[in-house]
DNA sequence: GAGTGGTCTAGACCACGAG
DNA sequence: TCGTGGTCTAGACCACTCA
């Protein structure tokens, strides 16, 4: 048993979600219910929902309630493609995307390798599971090097089928580089996926270089980190020579 | 200028630590005396700490005092050996290895792909900088795979000596997954990182598989998340072929 | 308008670290 | 022993959501 009050209360809470007690999507008591249940202040009433609220258990919306958090699907980052392309599967997932044409600052300057102020295509993808928000992608594309307008293929989630795009219009990926880490949200991000401002996520910054080493597309992800991971394979050459011969 | 009172006084000091009006490993006012220089009550001015906390870029020692964390070398894991060798020529950091013999519990069996119960051999590596702890590592080998007792190279951080000591042991790795995390620490791992209990850390599983499919070794990394990163370079095969040739 | 979570205050007691 | 951060209390006001 923990020793301090809020890691207890926690606990508690946390034994209901687990067992069923308190079923997904349902509300849970009030504040002020949980303080007369467990006899503790607010303060320390709060403090073990923020606990649970960054394992990414409980959702706390304001003037509304907390609710447990609707279980939803593991997104998996993947130098496989066909990992990866096993998400568009899944139906329940919603991905909405938005398309602009945006000036390169100096982050994407410096990330895609092209002078500040070029223009840049711009898709922002926000993917749902029912209603709640579970993952942040922009993709940026320099302009010039897709001629299609839109995406044309299923959305996504993490942009996969940019690269799909890129790939159909002959543009040819000749390497991948993933940059990853952990991080706490921005507060803008904290809102868009409804997780706490301590909640972890796993950020990821991907360029796709074709032969003449120029970056036809870059990926900026954010991804909350109780249900994300990003996994990677990779064969030594001399094995993958042997076995493909 | 932030709305929020505690995020206002979490701008000042963090202003202060960026400009080196308050230097490196200095110690910063206590609470009290940033109470009455804010005007601010304890929680809040807590609440202010405990975001430049969760940031990596203070140090709360109970009973002793809040200090501006020393800057250390970003921690880099790659699936590039050549990269994370050049760790080891940086001699501020200290690595502790210590060797045991364990069981595999459920979590280790499924991760190895071993039977419950099985003689592994466990490597914990600690490292730091100056005095502040930066990496923990674990590593795993079942037991038979390497003769040699101990590792008679350099330790590297991220335990890549283990990696090496196999090679020269003619264990031949054909493949290696790593499955990247993030996540808050357990209670334990906050204490020994010396990083706040919301403080994002990078969580790094990898197995690196024989030929035979055989797992020979197994890691388990926790990183805080301010100062590490995971980097992964992947060649499409066909341009790789094209240019070996 | 009623109820919810977000923020802040003022004060207390305790556990730990260092001289 | 004394100052520090860790925890907890009791109460207040505000902003937001929803009937």
């Amino acid at each position: 048993m923990p020793a301090n009050r809020y890691a207890h209360i926690a606990s508690r809470i946390r034994d209901r979600i687990g067992d069923g007690t308190l079923a997904t999507g349902a509300r849970l008591p009030a504040e002020t219910d949980l303080m007369a249940e467990f006899a503790a202040s607010r303060p320390t009433v709060r403090q073990a929902l923020e606990v649970l609220e960054n394992e990414g258990l409980i959702v706390r919306r304001h003037g509304s309630g907390t609710y447990v958090r609707p279980v939803s699907d593991r997104i998996v980052y993947s130098n496989d493609r066909l990992a990866a392309d096993k998400r568009n599967a899944d139906a329940t997932v919603k991905v909405v995307v938005t398309r602009s044409e945006v000036r390169a600052d100096n982050r994407l300057s410096a990330l895609l390798g092209v002078r500040p102020d070029s223009r840049l295509t711009e898709y922002v993808y926000r993917s749902f599971h029912v209603t709640a928000p579970y993952s942040l992608a922009r993709i940026y594309v320099p302009f010039g090097v897709l001629t299609e307008t839109a995406p044309d293929l299923d959305p996504s989630p993490l942009g996969d089928d940019i690269r799909e795009q890129l790939s159909r219009a002959g543009v040819r990926v000749a390497a991948t580089m993933s940059r990853i880490s952990a991080r706490l949200p921005q507060p803008h991000e904290a809102d868009d996926l409804r997780i706490g401002n301590s909640t972890a996520v796993l950020n990821i910054e991907r360029v796709s270089i074709d032969s003449n080493g120029q970056v036809v597309e870059a990926a900026l992800l954010v991804l909350p980190g109780y249900n994300a991971e990003a996994v990677f394979t990779t064969h030594s050459l001399v094995h993958e020579l042997e076995t493909t011969r």
